[in-house]
DNA sequence: AAGTTGACATACGCACCGTATGCGAGCATG
DNA sequence: CATGCTCGCATACGGTGCGTATGTCAACTT
């Protein structure tokens, strides 16, 4: 067996279980999800989790880490096929409130992961999704096209009114046709922070 | 013993493990208290608390519609105290942001309780709080003081982002200093509701 | 070729939830 | 007033799941 196979299998393991983290945690939740059918979906046992990730909470960091980077990446393509920076940025919020309409990322960040590490604020990468929209919020409000308030808190509140907003409308009892006046709110209270009305 | 007196002492034991239960999980958690050690506290057994609440879930539930009431009555009362309509609403919200900064009410009503029972709009009472910012809302698109837009979808989003604000000022470094960060940005925010900038 | 490391499996103890069962105090009934 | 039922709560039991300690075997080192 040729050097480096030893880290692409360990490697390979990690994927796999993340795989099955992914879809325990999604259908059954973090807490009813069992370690031991988790690992015993990919063939594994505990051990190799334990030594992987540590804990069942380390797990769900690892989880959580992933879902970010893709939603951070979907986010910003949908800004950047925007015309102009304002539009690029409502463009992002709703492209975070259509990913918010997920189960998987709905359950695992948004219900179980504050719950089980707390603020996603304080999380490892403090979500790649809330520094994006931190970073967004400062260039506009530097190139004077909102008011000047606080970037990190302005992120937050758009951030948390965005998720809610997903979350109310995949419970709803018909969220394709909810989907559109969350939508719409959301438009009419983000305007707030322009400068001069748009 | 006069007649009554039975259900005054089933009245007392649910208060008491009510009150064991707010503080339990406030402190640990949902997912770390142990009922064993919560109904000790207050003298009694596990068995108590299955013959009240059914399961652990039904005394969460239990616990949330308490700690909501008194959130709603706060909140009423702060929105009587102001001058017009629309500077109600923005003590309502206010209010709401300072109370989500008790340890109590976050852990429970913001972690805990979506991670268990689901989406708060889903919940026995769908939160009053929910109910009481539509109702407010809906009075003032009424009045015309509002753009026209879906009020549930109005207070879902005002309500997510006031809560996630207070969440997050909370687990700050230094909660004082930015709390009024988080209320003067929630208010620029909450301007993008007016029909004409006030 | 022998020792060491490291990835993973196996085995054990412990805590905890939910339920089934037991018990004693009140209320109804004759 | 005695007896049987109800009901609030305690006790006992089974099952499950987490975390850790220990074992094992392949790959790398020297």
């Amino acid at each position: 067996m040729a050097a480096g196979q030893r880290v692409r299998m360990m490697e390979e393991t990690r994927a796999k279980l993340l795989l099955a983290a992914r879809n325990a945690f999604a259908e059954k939740g973090f807490a009813a999800a069992s370690m031991d059918e988790l690992t015993a979906a990919v063939g594994l046992t505990r051990g190799a989790l334990y030594h992987n990730f540590g804990d069942k909470k380390g797990l769900l960091r690892a989880v959580i880490e992933q879902l970010d980077a893709e939603m951070v990446a979907k986010a910003r393509a949908a800004r950047e096929r925007a015309a102009t920076p304002w539009a690029g940025f409502l463009e992002e919020c709703v492209a975070y409130i259509e990913l918010a309409l997920e189960p998987e990322i709905q359950r695992i960040m948004l219900l179980d992961g504050p719950a089980v590490l707390g603020d996603p604020s304080r999380w490892p990468g403090q979500t790649a999704c809330l520094r994006a929209t931190t970073e967004t919020i400062q260039a506009l409000i530097d190139a004077g096209t909102l008011h000047p308030v606080d970037a990190e808190a302005a992120a937050r509140l758009i951030n948390g009114a965005a998720l809610d907003a997903a979350l109310w409308v995949a419970a709803a009892d018909e969220p394709r046709t909810v989907l559109p006046k969350a939508i719409d709110a959301f438009r009419c209270l983000a305007s707030g922070l322009l400068r001069s009305e748009a």
